[in-house]
DNA sequence: CTGTTGTTTCTGTGTTTACAGAACACACGT
DNA sequence: ACGTGTGTTCTGTAAACACAGAAACAACAG
């Protein structure tokens, strides 16, 4: 498969994009391809296209597996295994929301509530276990948001951020 | 300055986090030291604190002030630099949003516009062009949302967010 | 059973990033 | 002017990470 250059500076873009938020770039590179193409593509043909190794598409595919981001699909008269992502922009966004939520969220919230169970603090140091204590507010309450949020249909949810600025009137009438 | 073993345990959890959300470990780190102390420190007793190098924690004190994280701060009768973040956690999440966005995420938005305004499209590729239009799409309303979130208040931010769920049930009667 | 095709795992290497320590630059006090 | 404290930049090293290529493995066809 060759990759016309709007097609390939997306996914050069969305390779560099990935590094930034902590994601291989290799990784970010083949999800923009499945992406983009929009139909299973084998492993060596993915290689092929992004001209890396096929190893390193192995398990950047695997890495992709375990974000629940593609899927494997087989072919009629193709052994190889096939590879797809889905389509839908909103359905992605929501996996890596919900996956990033589980993996790197919830472990925090975990942690901040075991400093704030543990019972030596000083005087000195009541600040800033406060401060820990407004932090954990802070993220539980973007974690119940973002599980409701996530529970909602892409289009509610675009009316949802739709509405946003208006409620704002709402909340401070006048 | 001596760290109690929970502000330990919150400074090097919060390193970590940094890494994975593509933030310098010690950035993370001395940040997190900051916001816990409360307090302005100079860089020498940061690099004592956390046990890095003395040239370390200056280059990471820049990099927070180029995220606009940190401030300098002047102490009667002490020449060196002192240096303080916010102790709103609130605020301090939206100046990372905020900045994150400029960083990346418009600059994606552009990008993407650029794409779609290239104008050597194939039929085959119609597919794709539409998907890039979609994930611009996306982007552009999470984008004025964000926004207009950030001209929140945090304390009015909190309540659109509890109101998150309700909102379904308007949007959606039965 | 043997060759073929496809996939994963292993191993070494190259690249990038993070970091320490030294050197440097500057400001200030004496 | 000179020494001392403070901050930055430079340079080399080490650790982390990404990756290619080889080897190993698995499934299958003949």
């Amino acid at each position: 498969m060759k990759l016309n250059p709007v097609a390939q500076r997306f996914v050069l873009h969305w390779g560099e994009m990935g590094s930034k938020w902590g994601v291989n770039r290799t990784v970010s590179q083949i999800h923009a391809l499945l992406y983009l193409a929009g139909k299973p593509m084998p492993a060596d043909e993915i290689s092929e296209t992004l001209e890396v190794a096929r190893s390193n598409v192995s398990n950047s595919l695997r890495e992709l597996q375990n974000w629940n981001l593609i899927n494997i699909v087989h072919v009629m008269g193709d052994r190889r295994d096939h590879f797809a992502t889905s389509t839908d922009v909103w359905e992605l966004f929501r996996i890596v929301v919900r996956e990033r939520k589980e993996r790197e969220f919830d472990p925090t919230i975990s942690v901040l509530r075991d400093c704030l169970a543990s019972k030596d603090i000083s005087k000195e140091e009541a600040a800033a276990q406060q401060r820990i204590k407004e932090t954990l507010a802070l993220m539980e309450a973007l974690s119940t948001w973002g599980d409701q949020m996530l529970k909602l249909e892409p289009a509610t949810l675009m009316k949802v951020m739709k509405l946003g600025a208006k409620i704002q009137g709402l909340l401070l009438p006048k």
